[in-house]
DNA sequence: CAGTGGTCTAGACCACATT
DNA sequence: ATGTGGTCTAGACCACTGT
């Protein structure tokens, strides 16, 4: 743990950040997989050569973004999208007496398509270029509560089939992440009121015109890079859209 | 710095939880006020006996919670609900070309009454309980937006008058810490589509029948203590309510 | 300039999990 | 028993702010 440090060095940066680029890396390349334990603090502050206490910090801000799991006496993890408390980070839609619950899932249509201009400004991607729609259908407590309308960029997703969709068991986003290597860490929810048109009425069976929420998710992986574009329709009849603002964490 | 302890202190407790405590002691007492400096790191330090890394982990998770707000080379403040980026940690609705805009309020009712069970469950008092009711209308852009339906327990706002909140030039929630010295500092808030009813209809200038988001908020302060409960109706014909999930802060 | 928070180090010790 | 993450210390140095 030589302080080492090539003269100038350093300025304007921060050690504990490049160490956190550096895990981040890892992680893109695929060096440590999702669900795998990474290299202990000591081994870390080795390989980077720099002391545990700035390992930990880089470490703690990955945390922090559920990126990496820490579990005292085992090791640090990579998170996935299994079924933990983290799936819920990301399904917001519970009972109105406040219970959770893994939603069942099928799916209702499938598709290829090419991005259309606000499809493009969202997903980063050029007009035109290629890109996959399917719908699921979420029910809980055996009604249908949720459509899940999805846009992804085909060129994130080689070989996307409609039957690998049908066939998974995981959720959506673990299967990203073991299909395509593609790990959405954080998203924006913008949410509308709206009605319930003739499609989606008969979809979620609520007379038409039934008040719905609508709600546009854009989904990032590392880097900020948006990897998918969604338009969910909530039945709020007896489930409610749960928000928690600061506390501890989401 | 003495590590004095007591044999046998310090099981199953830690030090910078302690620590927090004691601060978040001296914020309840209200030794140190919304705005206002505290102590220095190493003047905390030695006020606690306890070194200033320990310091720092209090003072990091309080202000992970933004319960207090750091500025290099000034010190360390306390929170205050004034017009900096912290009110959008409560104000989730931003126009649907993504900006952000401090509302106008105009108060449209007021009253006194008493809990009924669904009020008393959620503020934590006994039925019939004096309360506080009255009604915000919210415009952006010169359009009416949203109502906000608020109940406050009576006891936690004593003195509470129509015309404090009619002339209040702050946000409800810098009013309720300015005067009453209540600090909102969590909330949860859960979503629903409705229609407008006949009242609410005239209030925002809609149609009946148009389609709202119903959010029914629950505002806590120091100890998880329920200060708030709010309904609010937006209008989302050209706003959204707008959720960030993960990622480094709300 | 002095004082503040921010980074970084180096090491001791504790609590927990696995072998 | 060993190895992991978690806490705590003590101090050096940096970057920023106000006087």
């Amino acid at each position: 743990m030589t302080n080492v440090s090539i003269e100038g060095l350093s300025l304007g940066t921060h050690l504990y950040k490049e160490v956190k680029q550096k895990i981040l890396d890892s992680l893109r390349t695929g060096e440590w997989r999702p669900g795998a334990v990474i290299p202990s603090e000591k081994k870390l502050s080795e390989r980077f050569a720099v002391s545990i206490g700035t390992v930990r910090k880089a470490v703690d801000e990955l945390s922090a973004e559920n990126v990496l799991i820490r579990h005292q006496g085992r090791g640090t993890f990579v998170a996935s999208h299994g079924r933990g408390r983290y799936f819920f980070s990301f399904f917001h839609v519970v009972h109105q007496d406040g219970v959770r619950e893994y939603p069942s899932v099928d799916l209702v249509a499938f598709s290829r398509g090419a991005a259309d201009p606000e499809v493009a400004a969202a997903l980063d991607l050029d007009v035109g270029d290629k890109t996959v729609r399917f719908t699921n259908r979420l029910s809980l407590r055996g009604g249908f509560v949720l459509l899940d309308e999805i846009t992804l960029p085909a060129a994130l997703f080689p070989g996307l089939s409609e039957r690998a969709l049908r066939e998974r068991r995981s959720t959506v986003y673990q299967f990203y992440q073991e299909h395509f290597g593609i790990s959405v860490i954080k998203a924006a929810d913008r949410v509308r009121a709206a009605c319930a048109d003739a499609l989606r009425a008969q979809l979620l069976e609520v007379p038409k015109g039934h008040p719905l929420l609508h709600v546009v998710r854009l989904a990032r992986s590392f880097q900020d890079r948006p990897v998918e574009l969604r338009h969910s329709y909530v039945n709020t009849a007896q489930h409610e859209y749960a928000v928690d603002l600061l506390g501890d964490r989401v």
